[in-house]
RNA sequence: GCGGAUGUAGCUCAGUGGUAGAGCACCACGUUGCCAACGUGGCUGUCGAGGGUUCGACUCCCUUCAUCCGCUCCA
């Protein structure tokens, strides 16, 4: 990790931003907890994507870039839902692969996804490898895309063979996959590149969802799963919220909470967590407007970050390649953000924002999807020919009362990550730069230039020393900041310039100063955190003052 | 999951097979009247956890947990 993120780690933990959890009982991988100021910051991200997108949002006036007004409602939906949901909507399959290792090349394979068939070659031998045994007759692997000519050179290889002696290699049955061969015959499966035989370890599931049980007597059928994303929660409620609601298209609904995951290799602090919290919005309109509100959220979402003080240097809106989208996928683009713990040049994922069609809907309808050869997606069957995974048979169209049409909404899903978020206004925020002190020397200063709605405290207040009466008069002052629900704090504690660096460091923007002059003229001083800048002003408007600076 | 490194006070780190240290931070009192480290005093540790070897382990060995780096994975 660079020597940046680092220091930042080390500031989270010092000032009680982010602490690692469980720590005094050695911690737990891949979670972690927000101490009293990252709590605030990370709550004041939350309320400002609630307002900026539901709450404040005014659905009688278009915005600007916007190709027509929408309205916005907010839903919350349970972490444990029926796992019926999550079969259809594809994380069940997708999420329970059963994984192989390879002791000799320490990579691993997704079962199903390797390609295996018998093959001998005359008096040839390979190798076993825990009894060195010399067999006869081995499968060979491979996961190319060719795979018979793959296997070809593979086998070959494994034998020791020259590629003109391919037609002397004797084959024995089908290639089939890994999947269908018995455990029992591993030891006689050459891996992918391996020099020996029986170098795989047994299959294990990879369960990518978190699973729990329901009820107290719970066995494998009582099995339930953590959500590993919101949005399924919105989605099997949108005819419930069309039913209850008055909302007519375009509208989004918006949900923020947590989402679990059991990733492989939790890193790089709080970026890649097991229990983590999305801000999603579904936003359902009209496939034949679909393009333009799909370009509407990728921009609004991407100007969000830079009103909130991140910088457009270090932000990169990045459209996948066709190649690279999902199977359900019409278009998708990520909003990145250049972390200090990656390499220069390189991005991580703060925010993804994807055209999803009607995929979502309609597989809550008809069934888990597929996409057929043609490429259109069809409800995927089993050997019977049955539905692979049933949806729920309900009808989710929506009724357009001005066109007189039914049909399915498409959906852009712009879906942030709530602690990626504060972790890049953090990473963000860190600045360490030189301040002149009281003798004009230059000294280090570590400040957080949070955006003002996302400080954590919003203004803190100093006698300037601790008698006439100066710590009496500040006290009101807090006590005035406080009931106009502020966060502040009160600090009396050495000296001044000492103060001024403590709420440097947790990126206070405003510090307000009793001072000799307030006792006869009622007024104090208002320093701002960046420009150093401090402005007198009466005392009984300091609220006021602050709150306009908060809000401008 | 594999390989390597690391784990000592709130933080940054010394340390030795024989009773645990420094600087900073923090707290109290004093001083100070607007940009950190002035004076005096004070607090702080199951040396990551568990087990073993030893008369004795922070130190040596094993196991485990966590963090970092590389590989793998990334829906």
């Amino acid at each position: 990790m660079s020597r940046s993120m680092e220091k930042i780690v080390a500031l989270c933990k010092r000032r009680g931003f982010i602490f690692q959890n469980s720590e005094i009982y050695g911690g737990q991988n891949g979670f972690w907890d927000y101490g009293p100021l990252g709590t605030e910051l990370k709550r004041n991200v939350r309320d400002c994507w609630y307002r900026d997108m539901v709450s404040g949002h005014n659905e009688l006036v278009a915005p600007k870039t916007a190709p027509a007004k929408y309205q916005m409602v907010g839903v919350e939906t349970a972490l444990i839902m029926n796992p019926q949901v999550w079969k259809c909507s594809g994380h069940y399959d997708l999420f329970h692969d059963m994984m192989v290792d390879c002791r000799e090349s320490k990579s691993r394979f997704r079962l199903d996804q390797i390609r295996c068939r018998w093959v001998s070659f005359k008096d040839a031998t390979v190798k076993q490898d825990d009894t060195g045994t010399e067999l006869s007759k081995v499968m060979v692997t491979s996961t190319a895309e060719d795979f018979h000519e793959d296997m070809t050179s593979e086998a070959l290889r494994v034998f020791g063979q020259k590629k003109k002696y391919a037609d002397k290699l004797q084959w024995d049955g089908a290639a089939t996959t890994l999947d269908k061969v018995d455990v029992s015959e591993f030891a006689t499966v050459v891996a992918p590149g391996a020099s020996k035989a029986g170098t795989l370890t047994a299959p294990r599931e990879f369960n990518l969802m978190m699973k729990t049980i329901i009820g107290a007597l719970g066995t494998d059928d009582d099995a339930a799963y953590l959500r590993p994303e919101t949005a399924q929660g919105i989605f099997v409620n949108f005819k419930n919220v069309v039913d209850s609601s008055r909302v007519k298209l375009p509208f989004g609904i918006c949900q923020v909470g947590k989402s679990f995951r059991n990733e492989i290799t939790p890193r790089n602090f709080t970026f890649r967590s097991r229990e983590f919290e999305q801000m999603e919005i579904e936003f359902f309109c009209r496939p034949d407007e679909s393009a333009g509100w799909y370009k509407y959220w990728r921009d609004t979402r991407f100007q969000w970050y830079q009103d909130l003080g991140v910088s457009k240097d270090r932000l990169l809106l990045r459209d996948h390649h066709a190649d690279e989208l999902a199977h359900y996928s019409v278009g998708t683009a990520d909003i990145e953000y250049a972390f200090p713990f990656l390499d220069a040049g390189e991005y991580g994922e703060l925010e993804g924002v994807a055209h999803r069609g009607d995929f979502d809907l309609r597989s809550h309808m008809e069934g888990k999807l597929t996409k057929n050869a043609a490429g259109e997606l069809e409800v995927e069957l089993n050997e019977d020919g049955k539905p692979k995974h049933r949806g729920s048979g309900k009808d989710l169209t929506y009724f357009d009362d001005q066109a007189k049409e039914r049909f399915l909404p498409h959906v852009i899903e712009p879906s942030a990550g709530a602690d990626r978020a504060t972790l890049a206004f953090i990473c963000e925020a860190y600045h360490e730069d030189q301040q002149p002190d009281e003798n004009g020397v230059l000294q280090e200063r570590l400040v957080m230039k949070f955006h003002p709605r996302l400080a954590p405290v919003k203004a803190a207040v100093f006698p300037l020393i601790k008698k006439e009466g100066m710590p009496e008069k500040a006290a009101e002052i807090f006590g005035a900041l406080k009931a106009a629900g502020l966060s502040c704090q009160f600090d009396q504690q050495g000296a001044i310039g000492r103060r001024y660096r403590r709420q440097d460091e947790i990126g206070t923007p405003y510090c307000i100063t009793v001072d000799g002059d307030t006792l006869t003229d009622g007024t104090v001083t208002i320093r701002d955190r960046d420009s150093l800048q401090q402005d007198r002003i009466p005392a009984d408007r300091i609220v006021e003052e602050v709150l306009s600076r908060l809000n401008s």
